[in-house]
DNA sequence: ATCATTTGACCCAG
DNA sequence: CTGGGTCAAATGAT
């Protein structure tokens, strides 16, 4: 399943193959994966025989690793291997200069990517529940927008000081349609939570071309941060083999395609590919029900995810779809 | 005590 | 200046 995911990342970088510094970001990011994906191999293949424990760790820990680097690239658009300008060798760290400020390396939230979901609620349900994506969320701010009945809610990961995750998320809900909410969602998981939530990456969905194309392709720009991030790369390994719980039980998507998740303990995963500027890509996604896993949102009902945009057909004879086996 | 949400103040791009 | 986004102190929940 780790390969499988690693495919379905690399697909998803295929989308954004067009500006200049996009590619060096690709090239990097390309090299992190395949070099992932040569790991889980090795992995895989240790799985049936009896290898040593350590090896297997350290196999885990290294697919891990470009994993996060993979990410954070992602996210910020950054370079590998930041080491913190101030780690100078000896000498008093600080000196008498008078501009002296983290201005290094600053985050440009442009840079992210960004994706829009809607997702509607069921009557008798609690908003909470539906709202539910897997994820730890903490609110930060809300705000009345113009025009809009409803204000808009503004949430980062929860683990964005611990782990420096700097996904986010803002709620809107529909003023037409009160029982729509509109996500949109920046930065992908850099956190821990992220290998646990099955469909996160898979479900990603760029926002779809806006007025101008051009416009959209600017999202590419360059910036530089990280700096201050204290995430260890030591990151907790044993969560990494399973990918439980994602999203509500009940996903929808626009050409009626749908995905009945029953009670507990059920699983699925599927596959479905969107097009965008003559690329095909495709998604995987797998969801499941683990009772008392991971999230630590109360959600378990029944609620109706709506992938806003030009998902097509489902494809069965997806290249990568031979590794079914998830969970394993 | 720790962690989350609320809410007006503050910041800043347009 | 305005409005969207974020900060942070106060407040609430555990």
């Amino acid at each position: 399943s780790l390969i499988h995911i690693f495919f379905t990342l690399l697909n998803v970088m295929e989308q954004k193959t067009i500006s200049g510094e996009w590619e060096k970001m690709k090239k990097e990011i390309n090299e992190l994966m395949t070099e992932g994906r040569d790991y889980a191999h090795q992995l895989q293949s240790q799985l049936g025989s009896s290898s040593s424990q350590e090896s297997r760790e350290h196999l885990a820990k290294k697919i891990l690793e470009s994993y996060h680097k993979s990410l954070t690239i992602m996210n910020y658009s950054g370079e590998l291997d930041q080491v913190s300008p101030y780690s100078n060798s000896g000498g008093s760290p600080k000196s008498d200069d008078s501009d002296q400020e983290p201005r290094i390396l600053k985050s440009s939230k442009k840079s992210m990517t960004r994706w829009t979901q809607k997702v509607s609620i069921t009557p008798g349900d609690g908003i909470d529940r539906a709202l539910d994506d897997g994820f730890s969320w903490r609110k930060y701010g809300q705000k009345d927008i113009l025009g809009a009945k409803f204000p808009r809610g503004y949430y980062r990961c929860t683990y964005r000081k611990s782990q420096g995750c700097e996904a986010t998320k803002q709620v809107q809900r529909c003023d037409e349609n009160p029982m729509l909410f509109e996500i949109i969602y920046r930065g992908i998981h850099s956190c821990s939570q992220a290998a646990n939530v099955g469909s996160t990456i898979p479900v990603q969905i760029l926002e779809p071309i806006q007025t101008q194309e051009h416009e959209n392709l600017e999202i590419v720009k360059e910036s530089l941060d990280i700096g201050h991030h204290s995430y260890n790369h030591q990151a907790p390994l044993h969560q990494t083999l399973h990918y439980p719980l994602s999203s509500p039980p009940n996903l929808v998507c626009d050409n009626a395609y749908m995905l009945p998740l029953g009670d507990q303990n059920v699983e699925f995963f599927g596959s479905t590919s969107y097009s965008d500027l003559g690329t095909n890509v495709n998604y995987d996604f797998l969801a499941s029900r683990d009772a008392g896993s991971a999230s630590h949102s109360t959600s378990n009902s029944p609620s109706t995810v709506l992938l806003e945009s030009p998902f097509k057909s489902f494809d069965p004879n997806h290249p990568y779809g031979g590794f079914g086996g998830f969970h394993s």
